[in-house]
DNA sequence: TATGAATGAGAATTCATTCAT
DNA sequence: GATGAATGAATTCTCATTCAT
């Protein structure tokens, strides 16, 4: 008697498809068939589990990771630039596991409401994220670190939503240098 | 015998209710009826002048603004930050007035590859435009100028796309600021 | 060039077929593909003139006949019984006619408002042609008009409802004939 | 261990629910999961009772009450208005208490050949009710009782079809008079 | 140049029914 | 006896696209 709660029940294969096609193709664009088959299970299945369509969106995003990342090896007292830069591989990194998610929270964020709000709850998670990284490093710091943090947080959503169709971006490190020059003022 | 080639003419009507429906809604989620019915022509005419849906969002493409703008009035000689916030504000005005189109650009750039070309060939562009303000009002600046231009213009992108349901935002203002004064050291 | 606003349009097909399935096996119990292939037209048709599947329904209901019967031949001075039984003929025939919907309304009237209302008027218009003939065969009657012509009226929508499904049916020969005798009192 | 015959019982519930919403929506429109939801038991129960769901029908037609009607109370000698009117009464009392059965059987007659059978069953058994009580009520009778009979049935059928939509329906006393009138010649 | 009827492929959705547990 | 997951056939509906006029 296996246990169906884990990854390969048939409900997370099915969310595990669905995020994979909406994230590649859209949400319009892509029918629940396909879905069905790339889950491996018959088309009813589908709305068995998810009634009407969104409520396969809804799911998607209720499923998005808390991403609790503890600052502890991330802060170097004293050096802002490297602390940053390690925030942003630990980022970069989450980003890149849920990227198909995240990607597909970009796409749908206008006509879907609740995917708009998911987004702009992870955007003010990350400015704060980095502002707390900021003031660890540089404790008396007399700059404007929630302006510093806003930048950061705008190049990284941005390399994730368009940008991520390129591979490799070497500008964010030489930004990231730029911004922690800044806040050493 | 009127003049047809103006913005009235049957076809002029077609692409402004495709790329309001398709900013709102999207592409997929648009049915050519509906852009025929807000451009008040017959759903035939619609195929008659774009032959596929498609087409149409090609069309919407090329029919992106050039956006050139004389740097004359905005470059404050040695104040960067008056610069930007001016260069700001004339992107932002841009950036408004096509407001649909860029919001378009955001939503199917991943479908659509001519989408995403030109997304990305508007972001070079700002980020150049930026460079080019923060050098003449900076001549002998030595700071990493691509990469505040970077971030300003991921700033930007950013609250041109997710951001852009929020009203007035402040913070831009204030990041401004801190790039200013990172320009300055 | 013919003239297609005949009786053989797509369109009057469509509903010619829809009239006859409803009426043998209910509006939900008869799919619009089944509609479709007896009218001869493919599935989208049907869809491109009846949107959704009720405005079949209204469409069948607003073809309902006038059912004009002129009184001059049918009312026989004086033999109250013999005018009844003319027009119980006429009606019969009328009903005959469009038996088909005449069925579906009994059918389809709890669940649509707007066929219910339909079958309503229909019976006051007949209890008024009844009461009509009553008086101009009788015209000094005293006896309470309104009510022989209820009565009368029921017993045909009943005949046309549920006792339909019998062949001829002579009762309601005699039962005329109570009512004439109950009228001459 | 309690008494699961009881009203309560999970088989009871299941048949009540079905004849509400049969009564409400119709045979076809009324899907299996309603019935379950409104009797408060899981899905496969239904079925577990009634295999298929046409068993629900049969089993609700099985379930209609005998009826029986004393007329020892109802027949006054002498005054068969009187005593059409009390029989009215009762009967209309009758079909009210089990109205949603009855309306159900005037939707689901067509398609259901059991159903028809039972509805026409009971207007026989209406009309020799009445019948019944014309006879007991003026024992010397030259009329054509069967006749008027009919056309009562007819009348009060024809109120608990189409005309149960309205509310309070005073022309059924005055048929009734008009009636015994007749009969009374 | 313009149009609206016509088409059909394919989409979402519903739902009776089965069945392992 | 009970149950809820699973199935798939059938149904409604959408819509890009074609085409005769």
């Amino acid at each position: 008697m296996p246990d169906v709660t884990a990854e390969d029940s048939a409900r997370e294969r099915i969310l595990a498809a669905a995020e994979e096609l909406f994230a590649e193709h859209g949400f319009e664009a892509t029918p629940i068939s396909r879905i069905a088959d790339r889950a491996g299970v018959p088309k009813g299945l589908v709305h068995y589990y998810f009634t009407r369509k969104p409520d396969l969106l809804e799911a998607l995003v209720d499923r998005l990771p808390d991403e609790r990342i503890p600052l502890g090896p991330i802060v170097v007292a004293g050096d802002v630039g490297e602390s940053l830069r390690r925030l942003v591989a630990v980022l970069d990194a989450t980003l890149d596991s849920s990227a198909v998610l995240s990607h597909l929270l970009w796409r749908e964020a206008d006509t879907h409401p609740s995917v708009l709000a998911a987004l702009q709850t992870r955007f003010e998670r990350f400015v704060a994220l980095i502002g707390e990284v900021m003031t660890a490093a540089l404790p008396g710091c007399r700059a404007d670190i929630d302006s510093a943090a806003r930048l950061l947080a705008s190049a990284l959503s941005y390399r994730h939503s368009v940008a991520r169709h390129d591979g490799d971006d070497p500008a964010i490190d030489r930004e990231l240098r730029f911004l922690a020059k800044g806040l050493e003022l």
